[in-house]
DNA sequence: CACTTGACCTGTCCGC
DNA sequence: TGCGGACAGGTCAAGT
């Protein structure tokens, strides 16, 4: 489920949830999805209260009294569900995973000294979750290479122009899901970006005019502050940390909606494949 | 070097 | 209904 906007949501959900909470014991499925050893665990998790939940590009950090973090990536299909049995009232969508927890894709849990428990559910296993000294954090390999968050108030349209002409020989949207050259853009907000800024996604780089890459550059900052705003996009059984649903579909101008009218001109929108993945564009109003 | 493709996994949907 | 293949909101390694 996450991009930007989800992990942001996850992120403000966690934060009013697990903040102060004491872990009490820890429980994962393999080696893979959390790497760390028995020791690592019980030395610097096991009786650890959580001080702060923070995020960066897609990842999450849940930095803990011990001066290490859990770092997490949710890649495609990852989920952080809280479930505190006190906290929800009856109908409330989280209610039923009360019982339903953990289930055959969860892949990590942490129970809080007050009983109430965090999962870590993925269903395809790409994601992950490590143990690591907080102050080693910016020295992983993803975080040195990682672009610029693409909402922050120092970012310009300059820092973004200068970071496209690294990519001159590829297509729009491959540079735009390039992490390097700005963070948190998945493939729902590149579409949707793009079909703002009324540029095809095939289009290269090098062909883009300063007037262009300076409307993407606006249209993605518009798309990423309303699918924060709206707490991100959902599918229709997903529920956040908190359990409630994100909205930004609702929205969506091109994103799975092939075959149905461009809200701008009224063409049908198509779908295809540009940088491996699934693509949709409007024929008529972005420009090859 | 820059860029593209395949691999990692499981579940679901769609066409025969 | 059964089966095969394509595909899914990400990233890295290996290939050209």
């Amino acid at each position: 489920m996450p991009e930007l906007p989800e992990v942001e949501t996850v992120r403000r959900g966690l934060t009013n949830l697990i903040i102060g909470k004491v872990v009490k014991s820890e429980t994962h499925d393999t080696e893979k999805g959390f790497p760390n050893t028995p020791q690592d665990v019980k030395q610097f998790l096991i009786g650890a209260s959580i001080v702060d939940v923070r995020r960066r590009a897609k990842v999450l950090m849940i930095d803990l009294s011990t001066g290490y973090s859990l770092l997490i990536h949710l890649k495609m299909t990852g989920q952080l569900v809280f479930v505190g049995e006190t906290r929800f009232g009856a109908g409330h969508p989280n209610d039923s995973l009360v019982n339903e927890l953990p289930d055959k894709s969860t892949r990590v849990t942490l129970d809080f000294e007050d009983g109430t428990k965090l999962f870590f559910n993925d269903q395809r296993k790409f994601g992950w979750v490590r143990l690591l000294p907080t102050a080693e954090i910016p020295n992983i390999p993803f975080m040195q290479k990682v672009g610029p968050e693409p909402l922050s108030a120092d970012f310009t349209a300059k820092d973004f122009i200068q970071r496209l002409a690294r990519r001159p020989k590829t297509n729009i949207k491959a540079a735009l899901l390039d992490q390097s050259v700005v963070a948190g853009i998945g493939n729902i907000y590149a579409d949707e970006s793009l079909w703002g800024a009324k540029i095809h996604p095939t289009r290269l780089v090098s062909l883009l005019t300063e007037a262009e890459m300076t409307l993407l550059y606006t249209e993605m900052r518009a798309v990423m502050n309303l699918a924060v705003e709206k707490g991100g996009s959902s599918n229709s059984t997903y529920v956040n940390a908190e359990g409630k649903k994100g909205s930004y579909m609702d929205f969506a101008r091109v994103f799975r909606r092939e075959g149905l009218e461009c809200p701008r001109c009224g063409s049908i929108i198509e779908k295809s494949r540009v940088a491996g993945r699934g693509t949709h564009t409007c024929p008529v109003c972005q420009v090859i």
